[in-house]
DNA sequence: GTGAAAGCGCTAACAT
DNA sequence: ATGTTAGCGCTTTCAC
């Protein structure tokens, strides 16, 4: 069923279809109920194809995440998705896995779909030099970048994100003020928040004068997600005498990871060891005690993201970046 | 930059740059690398609609999911890119939300895209009654249509699902066998695997003869990933004389809130309450006790949906519903 | 207000 | 092995 067929069966031009189909006000109400009747009638969708290349745009964003089932970027995702849908616009979505090469490649192919705009969700689409980040201002030449949980300085490029460091710098403030200075500090990326997080608490380390704070930052390799394996790995280290009372994870896993070791040990949480995530996903109340956790507003995030693509889509001048500040949701991990 | 652009540049007519985009074999070498030559030096991709418009496949499927922040359905989802990414397709995701109309909607919009096939993700796609489905019916008349995790008979209609029955019959049995009579059973979904779920647990319960255990089977109504909302669901129970020594629950989430019910009455777990949870989701692990539950065999059944997805796309003749049996994973919310 | 006709950029059948 | 050309289904001038 093709725009000829119903214009035949209407007894119209094929223009005049065309002209129902997209709204347009120079159709006569009578002709516009004839030709809607036949279309419903044989429940007629234009071919997608065939009118993306006459058009310009055809209302879609492409949005790149690394890994769905991920519980933050899943979250991330479906946000900005339901956002961009109430905003007329339609989303396509590739997971890319976290090898540059593919990211490369999948920006390129969606490109190619002529999409209105990208997004990147995640910091790990920011690498630390400048050729890592090479194909991003390749595309951001033709549609506006939006970053969310990262942030890039180049034109077309739009970042929103929360204040990593200083959410980190607060939380990490909060457990030394509670008398914990002996705190480990458990991450397990080196993306653009990666970085920032460390950064907010090395920051509070030294702005309390804590002695050889360094030894206990662990880059964890493995996959944060298998907690079990997050437990190991710390008990391995507790054998080598490294004492901590304090656990502050760059993400929830790993905090629950700290929470198992904890029980394993005999160590009673909050009261023998402290223990802060990040994220405050919904992993923080599954476990017992419930989990401190930091939340980066990702709601708002995404909201101000979506917000400022349309703005940019129209035209119109927005912000190049929106920072949102984190909050420490205290719960039962931390006696604080 | 278009196809006629490169010719031009490359010398050669519209239709060998085609067949050397295409990577059809009746080209010269010589003639090849001159052309590529030329599209890498202008970094040249070829338009994606123009494309679909006069190819009968782009190697496209599309998938639908009501939720791809639910844990599960974002593990499905997850798994489907992956495992069609290496065979060579691309995915089109669409969040539907759970609202019938919604949904049509999007089929019917992910339709009009060309893609070869259609996933539904989760078996809230199909209802209890013929004219729910009949949405499915008419797209399966144009494309083959893969259920995962439901089923539906149907020509060119394709299921992939665990064996909800049985694996729910099986729990149930192993807490009779322990002695656990007053099982509550807590669920949220009619869905087609909701059904068969509760339809293996009265199976069970019947039986083994257990009277009156209807009284004991509960639809939750809110959003079972509010888990202390869960929590309060039951304590209004319990102030209503209703005791129940174990608990059986559709979705991991709402074990989780079981477990929390136990934890503010200072009921032990799995002393004082037994729980089984389904899905064998990350939440599992999370918990104190970690909690036992049925593994559906996700990533056997999203591997299994895309190899008979791929047969039918090759016009060959694939099982209309395949099943697997799902598996009790023994952890510590249950004595036995 | 409506219709005729010229593209949009590509694929594929047909011709050479 | 390569070129020519007719569509694919739609949007959008430009006439009427």
């Amino acid at each position: 069923m093709t725009i000829y067929d119903i214009s035949k069966k209407a007894g119209v031009s094929i223009a005049t279809v065309s002209r129902v189909l997209n709204g347009s006000d120079k159709v006569r109400p009578a002709t516009r109920k004839k030709v809607m009747d036949i279309i419903e009638k044989y429940d007629y969708t234009p071919n997608a194809f065939a009118r993306g290349m006459g058009l310009h745009s055809v209302q879609t964003i492409g949005i790149l995440c690394a890994d769905s089932s991920d519980l933050f970027l899943a979250k991330a995702v479906y946000y900005l998705e339901q956002e961009l849908q109430s905003n007329g616009y339609e989303s396509l979505l590739c997971c890319t896995g976290y090898n540059l090469d593919i990211k490369k490649n999948y920006l390129n192919l969606i490109l190619s779909k002529k999409v209105d705009g990208i997004i990147l969700v995640g910091s790990n689409f920011i690498g630390t030099n400048e050729e890592e980040n090479q194909y991003i201002k390749d595309v951001s030449a033709q549609v506006p970048i939006m970053l969310l949980n990262a942030s890039f300085d180049y034109p077309n490029v739009y970042s929103t994100l929360c204040d990593d460091y200083t959410s980190m710098f607060e939380a990490t403030v909060s457990m030394l003020d509670a008398g914990i200075e002996d705190i480990l500090y458990l991450y397990n990326s080196n993306s653009y928040s990666g970085v920032k997080k460390l950064g907010g608490f090395r920051a509070a380390m030294e702005a309390h004068s804590v002695p050889d704070y360094e030894k206990r930052i662990l880059f964890y390799e493995g996959d944060p997600q298998q907690m079990d394996d997050v437990a190991n790995y710390l008990e391995r280290l507790s054998k080598k005498k490294l004492s901590f009372h304090g656990v502050i994870a760059s993400e929830d896993p790993l905090a629950i990871g700290a929470m198992k070791y904890a029980r394993r040990q005999g160590l009673c949480v909050p009261e023998d060891l402290s223990v802060i995530g990040y994220n405050n996903s919904m992993l923080t109340t599954c476990c017992t005690p419930e989990l401190t956790s930091v939340d980066n507003r990702l709601e708002t995030q995404t909201h101000q993201l979506v917000q400022t693509l349309l703005g940019v889509l129209q035209g119109e001048e927005m912000p190049k970046k929106s920072i949102f500040s984190g909050k420490l949701i205290k719960r039962g991990t931390t006696l604080f």
